[in-house]
DNA sequence: ACCTGAACACCGTTCAAGT
DNA sequence: ACCTGAACACCGTTCAAGT
């Protein structure tokens, strides 16, 4: 996943799309230099324009960086929707898991964008961008909650709350990926290797619990 | 919980116990603005000294945040002890269940404290105060894994790897907490009325896959 | 309408010098 | 042994001025 900052030409004064440069900056930031590297001023430094730049597309660094979640958020989905596509078994309860791995496999792979995701600055403020990012997220997670539905429409999973059953699905993953990425389980030995085997164990732990 | 911070005299040329009062005043400024009110340089100030005089008792900032997080931990740790020893009903899993409630409400009453605690600069480093802060977080975890140890043994859990299923409530909760504090829930109206009982259906889901 | 350059108030970190 | 003050390289943000 390489990403292409459009440098403003440094012979002209107008960038063209500073605003989309700015976003894709940050990505390549992130993805570079982690949550701690993504500033402003190192984001309109590779899109080629002065520091104060960014500030007629974006109103202050909380308004970049959601338009930076949103975008990562887009990768986050479509790399969830395609471990489901995968999976041979079609039963709901095989797509849940492949929803699952998918989630956990992101989270390791991006850890800055899963953080940016899921940081504070991004849900905290309902500023500007805010809509743009809510329906980003909602789509996310509607994938989650379409699975849960069929499968209580189909019998695979207990009768109840949609949101609720989905909620608990979505935080025994989330907070697996927290614990895993900030290092919490590293004193513990839990390495990649042992990984997918163990997200295959929590999630079959709630199985049995969301079983009809 | 007021935060005493022991002041240097303005007439006297050394502090007497600098280092305790920079971890003070990292946890005052963590309760009062905020994870991003944390800084070495204010932490200084609200000790009397300049802003160079921490470097004497700490590495950098991480080695300083690390501390922080250690007695962060305490008082995590405590607070979920003394739920766990509130409960009436002394079955383990209302005891587990106690423990959860703790957990939550302490991310939810402390949430600056919470993020420090878990979060990135603390965990990755394995530089100084490493080990006493692992021991902090080791003796937290002891009060879940134990309660689980004890519920295999009376038969109130399934058989299992006392760590694997830990970890699957631990994720659960933990996750949960994350989604709450970040504020990715609360486009779903999920408030403070609402989070005790969320949080007991969510274990509640989580004790059935656990459950012989 | 869009961008620059200087300025301000913050950071973390280093280092010579002071007590 | 412990602390200070100046210095450096970074931040986010604002604003008058340039194109």
């Amino acid at each position: 996943m390489s990403i292409r900052v459009v440098r403003k030409r440094a012979d002209a004064y107008q960038h063209g799309d500073l605003r989309r440069a700015l976003v894709q900056a940050g990505l390549k930031l992130l993805a570079e230099k982690g949550v701690e590297g993504l500033s402003l001023r190192a984001a309109a430094e590779l899109a080629g324009v002065s520091h104060a730049a960014p500030y007629r597309h974006f109103q202050n660094k909380g308004a970049l960086v959601a338009a930076i979640a949103e975008e990562g958020f887009r990768l986050f989905t479509a790399a969830m929707r395609k471990e489901i596509d995968a999976s041979e078994d079609r039963t709901v309860l095989a797509r849940l898991r492949a929803a699952g791995q998918g989630y956990v496999s992101f989270a390791t792979k991006h850890p800055a964008y899963f953080r940016t995701i899921f940081g504070p600055p991004v849900w905290s403020k309902g500023g500007p961008g805010w809509d743009s990012l809510i329906a980003a997220g909602e789509e996310s997670y509607g994938v989650l909650r379409g699975l849960v539905v069929e499968g209580i429409e189909n019998g695979e999973l207990q009768a109840g709350d949609p949101d609720q059953i989905s909620l608990a699905a979505w935080s025994l993953t989330h907070g697996f990926c927290m614990l895993l990425i900030e290092g919490r389980l590293a004193p513990k030995g839990v390495g990649p290797a042992t990984v997918r085997g163990l997200t295959d164990a929590l999630l079959l732990s709630l199985e049995r619990g969301l079983a009809p």
